[in-house]
DNA sequence: ATGCCTCAGCTCCTGAGA
């Protein structure tokens, strides 16, 4: 069994001991192992302050493309990473937000979508372009690579099942039908949304904002996506959101997803 | 309530996140 997971760590430089020590569980309870792949967002350091050297300590094979500051995104692999691609070729962003690689036949992408804000701001314009950006690249990526994994921050819910007060949210960021659209777009690709293929509960989120404890009252949002493409989705046998690390002293706002494949 | 919490940085406030 392969896993892999994606989780956004808001910070690798405070959040590495939590990734470290929770590369070393087995999240699915299943097997004996750790997950084999974990792509990382919100990274929010330069490439020269990445921790390589910790991580290849720890025998991991790593990608990383990270700026100052913000977004940020990393690959972290038990396998070597070939063909590394960073961000969407062709497509001018001075944000990093976009790293692939090829471990063992599967195409992974490990992505950080833009958040956009609001609905009348720039970035939500932003937003809108770079999603086009990602349908069309990810649309000719597929004749390449059939086999592939799109995973990350998709700052998008899919549904109101999604949403912790989908009235009151209704037509705001992440819950906008043009946000929808663009995802419905890459499902349209021939993608499977993986969390749903195993769990049809409402209330299961990957995101609770850190104010108004919002995750003990699990107000909260699911924003971070496993997509497995139509040629790899035989070989997918499960998925789920792993709480756990929400728990911790100091913790991501965000919890992994993992994805099992055969 | 253009806030609440957390993080980075031109750090004791501000911008951004979602």
């Amino acid at each position: 069994m392969i896993k892999l997971a994606t989780w956004n760590v808001n910070s690798l430089g405070v959040r590495l001991p939590q990734v470290l020590e929770w590369l070393s569980l087995d999240p699915t309870g299943l097997g004996e192992s750790g997950v084999d792949l974990l792509a990382i967002q919100e990274t929010k350091t330069t490439d020269d302050k990445f921790p390589l050297k910790e991580l290849e300590s720890s025998h991991f094979h790593v990608a990383f493309h990270g700026q100052k500051t913000y977004n940020g995104v990393a690959l972290i692999s038990k396998f070597p990473l070939e063909n590394i691609v960073k961000n969407i070729p062709g497509f001018e962003d001075e944000m990093a937000r976009v790293i692939s690689a090829t471990v063992n036949g599967v195409r992974v992408i490990g992505a950080y979508f833009p958040n956009g804000q609001d609905p009348q701001s720039d970035k939500f314009q932003y937003k809108m372009r770079w999603l086009t950006a990602l349908h069309d690249w990810i649309k000719s990526e597929l004749i390449q690579y059939p086999k592939m994994i799109l995973m990350g921050d998709f700052n998008i819910t899919f549904d109101a099942r999604d949403v912790w007060d989908p009235v009151k949210l209704e037509g705001t960021i992440h819950c906008t039908p043009e946000e929808r659209a663009h995802l419905f777009a890459l499902i349209e690709l021939g993608f499977t949304d993986a969390f749903r293929e195993f769990d049809a509960e409402e209330k299961k989120y990957s995101w609770w904002d850190y104010r108004e404890f919002a995750f003990k009252r699990n107000r909260g949002l699911r924003i971070d996506h496993v997509l497995v493409s139509n040629a790899l989705k035989p070989e997918l046998t499960g998925c789920f959101i792993d709480k756990g690390p929400r728990k911790n002293e100091r913790p991501s706002d965000h919890t992994p997803v993992v994805v099992c494949l055969k």
